[in-house]
DNA sequence: TTAAGCTCC
DNA sequence: AATCTGGAGCTTAAT
């Protein structure tokens, strides 16, 4: 089958510009973003695609429009910056080098030239037209494998191509629907209106009910009986908008017959290639990286990964490391012989590639569909699993799980490279094996993949002396590497939600928004976005002019966050209502939306944990972040409820009481502070008693509310203007508090001064079990990145040891787990100071008192650890376990 | 991509 | 003159 790639040349021009820097430039001072981002996109379409022919189409501004509304339309579109626009006429040059032929047409957009060329090349026999473009627009076009569209997804990095099924698959929809969707949905970028209240999902339910926006007018017509799916408010919002609904449709249609002349001979690209000039070209425009990349094409430039090589042929590079790719089943059988002897090797899994590395000069790989072979299988699960045998990896949990899903249970993971890296210097933004192989050899690491094994072991050569030189080994020995396996059968787990009942609170929250929307387009006088803060600054401070003092925003426009807001309350009633629409919006679009898609076919979700993600040792969670899951208000509550255990198991969930207070006594030893806790005593109470001078008794419930800010302000180095505005004091109160308050806690208060002075001496700043924290902006010049730096000083240690303890407890529970309650118990979660487990329903008293021993003793400290536990059938109603 | 906003500990 | 509480992740608007 033949390829004809139809470039959509203004599409893709857009999505270049917008999602590249505009940092790149000739030396005459021409943007050259956009034209770099549409050549690298060519690039690897010629490359991955290898088209025969290819034509390019372009707008072209002109007096003759379909109809006069449609210019009038087109006028109100934002305009893109010139230096958009000043980059078009080189990438038409290039295309031109390229001997790709351009089509444009007065009063036509590309889009429309593109429909018309597709819909006249489809007639041919054997030849599959691929739209190449930077929207979707186009997916309109789409027809089963005969006309595709290619495009992007992030940027301008991962490409993707849509043929029949896929679009069904996304959008439950045809191809040729989809302007039935978008006439009732609309969009915003294209300008076209829609119908009002109508989205996405009510779009799409619509269409798929009635089969298009036609069909579903002329059922509306006729009255009578009604799916439950059209409500009152529906039908009326529909009947309203008819004629801007059926214009919708109009405008989002693409044109198919406009009148050209196409030859399919003029876009054979390859007979009318200019290289040479194309090359001088792209040197003008300073696109060096580009004319290396134009080898590519022509498949002059070398590949870059050998495993397209013939297996079983060892290659030795020039640096030295020997690669082989095995493809037998005796070599590969050889190679574990040799592992299993030496008892230790490096693992790496890339792109269904298992490479192994016996040090720093050879490594292996081979394709990891040879495990299907039974006794390989065996044979490799056996090396993994047996715990004498060492491994080194870079991201030994993402290895782990690797193994799970296939059935292997690995052990004996002795180093890692990820952590390592992490251990040493946490401040690091990611920790991609290139970067840090760059960091330390200061040269690039040859893409090449089967020498990663080889890599790691030179990386793990570099660290070991340094781990031992900033006495780093027992966190990452202790802590680090024996919590990744476990962080991966946590992932792996994941925990129940019920689907149920979150359509359920879908339904019930939509609704809310919907009449709150009303009410605050009622109240404003006229509709406007609710969530764009600029547009609800207008409302609020121009048409309603309220006249409450607010913030300003970084950028000095008036602030509409919470904080800001509660301050115009008394003034108009519509705050009130703005809140609550943005509680249940986020709620709606954050938490209750995504999670459907994000549930495996057991009905679990699966988050994943980030172990080199923050500075200061702590976990982070993503896709999705279950470490933030609502608690607060009440709707959150009733998001919560939908997190469920399996069927005969509860939740179990145990949380250390006031962790991070707690190991601020500990670690400044602050007497008073101390034997609050050693008494059992509340820890806000009696600061509060303390500050104010009064009998705990006395303490009145905003008293201990001013202390407990002020408890928790110390633990994030919150000044003294930070104070009184969270408390609400005055600043002559606030300066008041502070001062009892370090007199009372005198200990404490002189521990922070050390940590800060530590942290100006050393350059750093440590956890009780030696985890590091670099703060080099401690010695700035600068009183505002000093001053940043030193809450960070005061900070680290605290929450660090905080978060080393939890993971020395998690460490500890998954081995009694391990031991006693493998199928009883699952670790599911962990949320900084709290853990949540499935528990075996009839095991949850023996369970919950055995885990609540290992997390208060996993480590001694001056004071007390408290955990409580709680367990039942949700995450939201769970009751203290007795 | 950034800024603004909101969720959690 | 401007800032002003530590650590995260995610969504939307706007560029």
């Amino acid at each position: 089958m033949k390829k004809l790639v139809l470039i959509d040349s203004n599409a893709l021009v857009h999505r270049a510009f917008h999602a590249l820097p505009p940092t790149l430039n000739t030396a005459t001072g021409v943007p050259t973003n956009a034209i770099f981002g549409f050549m690298s996109v060519m690039i690897r379409m010629i490359k991955d695609l290898k088209p025969d022919y290819i034509a390019a189409t372009f707008d072209l501004p002109g007096a003759t429009f379909r109809h006069e509304e449609f210019a009038e339309y087109k006028s109100h579109r934002v305009k893109a910056p010139d230096e958009l626009y000043l980059q078009i006429p080189y990438i038409k040059e290039i295309l031109t080098k390229f001997g790709i032929p351009i089509f444009e047409k007065p009063g036509f957009e590309a889009d429309d030239l593109i429909g018309a060329l597709a819909e006249q090349a489809k007639t041919t026999d054997d030849l599959q037209v691929i739209i190449m473009t930077g929207d979707l627009d186009t997916l309109q076009l789409v027809e089963k494998d005969k006309v595709v569209v290619f495009t992007m997804r992030k940027g301008i990095t991962d490409t993707v191509i849509y043929n029949e099924k896929e679009v069904v698959a996304r959008y439950g929809l045809n191809p040729n629907q989809l302007i039935d969707y978008k006439g009732l949905k609309g969009d915003p970028s294209d300008n076209i209106p829609g119908v009002p209240g109508i989205g996405d999902k009510t779009a799409s339910a619509l269409i798929q009910h009635f089969g298009s926006l036609e069909k579903l007018y002329e059922a509306l017509d006729k009255k009578g009986k009604q799916p439950k799916l059209l409500t009152p408010k529906l039908v009326e919002r529909l009947t309203t908008n008819k004629d801007q609904a059926i214009f919708s449709k109009y405008l989002s249609t693409i044109i198919r017959d406009v009148d050209i002349d196409f030859d399919l001979g003029q876009t054979e690209w390859r007979e009318h290639l200019d290289k040479p000039a194309l090359e001088k070209l792209l040197k003008d425009l300073a696109l060096y990286s580009i004319i290396k990349r134009l080898g590519e094409i022509d498949g002059s430039a070398s590949e870059p990964a050998s495993l397209f090589d013939a297996p079983n042929v060892p290659k030795t590079s020039k640096d030295g490391i020997k690669t082989t790719l095995v493809g037998s089943v005796a070599e590969l059988e050889k190679i574990l012989g040799q592992i299993d002897s030496a008892g230790e090797f490096v693992i790496d899994v890339h792109d269904g590639v298992v490479m192994l590395g016996l040090n720093r000069h050879e490594s292996f790989g081979f394709p990891e569909t040879m495990l299907k072979n039974g006794n390989l299988s065996a044979r490799f699960g056996k090396i993994l699993a047996d715990s004498r045998i060492k491994k080194t990896g870079h991201d030994i949990k993402m290895i782990t799980r690797w193994a799970l899903e296939r059935g292997i249970a690995p052990a004996g993971f002795t180093f890692d490279t990820k952590l390592a890296a992490y251990v040493l210097n946490s401040e690091v933004k990611d920790f991609l094996l290139e970067r840090l192989y760059f960091a330390e050899f200061s040269e690039d690491m040859d893409p090449e993949p089967l020498k990663r094994p080889a890599y790691i072991a030179m990386l793990k050569e570099r660290y070991e002396p340094k781990l031992e030189e900033f006495e780093l080994k027992k966190v990452l020995n202790t802590i680090e590497l024996p919590l990744s396996p476990i962080l991966a059968r946590m992932e792996r787990a994941g925990i129940k939600v019920d689907v149920q009942g979150l359509r359920k609170l879908d339904a019930i929250i939509t609704k809310e928004i919907d009449s709150l929307e009303k009410k605050i387009a009622e109240m404003a006088g006229g509709e406007f976005n609710i969530n764009s803060p600029k547009q609800l600054s207008v409302v609020l401070f121009d048409k309603l002019d309220l006249k409450s003092k607010v913030r300003k925003t970084g950028k000095g426009a008036l602030s509409t966050a919470h904080s800001e807001l509660e301050k115009l309350a008394h003034e108009h009633p519509i705050v009130d209502l703005i809140l609550k629409y943005r509680e249940l919006q986020k709620l709606k679009t954050t938490y209750i939306e995504p999670f459907p898609s994000l549930i495996d076919s057991g009905g679990r979700v699966h988050t994943t944990y980030n172990q080199t993600g923050t500075t200061t040792g702590r976990l982070s969670s993503q896709d999705p972040n279950l470490q933030n899951i609502p608690i607060r208000t009440e709707v959150g509550q009733e998001f919560r409820k939908a997190f469920i255990a399996e069927k005969d198991f509860v939740l179990l969930s145990c949380d250390y009481s006031q962790l991070d207070l707690r190991m601020a006594a500990h670690l400044s030893g602050d007497p008073a502070m101390s034997g609050a806790f050693k008494k059992g005593e509340d820890i806000h109470t009696r600061t509060a008693a303390g500050v104010f001078h009064v009998v705990p008794d006395k303490v009145t419930p905003n008293m201990r509310r001013q202390a407990k800010v002020l408890n928790f302000g110390v633990l994030y180095g919150m000044g003294l203007l930070g104070f009184q505005r969270a408390a609400g004091v005055s600043r002559d109160e606030a300066r008041a508090f502070i001062d009892n308050y370090n007199k009372e806690f005198a200990g404490l208060a002189k521990y922070l001064e050390k940590v800060k002075e530590q942290a100006r001496k050393d350059g750093y700043v440590a956890t009780l079990f030696g985890r590091r924290r670099p703060i080099p902006e401690i010695l700035s010049t600068m009183p505002m990145l000093r001053a940043g730096a030193e809450r960070m000083a005061i900070n680290m240690p605290i929450q660090g040891t905080s978060a080393d303890l939890i993971k020395l407890a998690m460490i500890g529970v998954q081995k009694l787990i391990d031991k006693k309650y493998s199928d009883k118990v699952r670790m599911l979660l962990q949320v900084h100071d709290e853990l949540l487990f499935e528990v075996k329903h009839d095991m949850v008293g023996d369970v919950s008192r055995e885990i609540k021993e290992i997390m208060e003793s996993a480590h001694h400290f001056g004071v007390p650890i408290v955990v409580d536990a709680k367990s039942g059938d949700n995450w939201a109603e769970m009751s203290v376990v007795e």
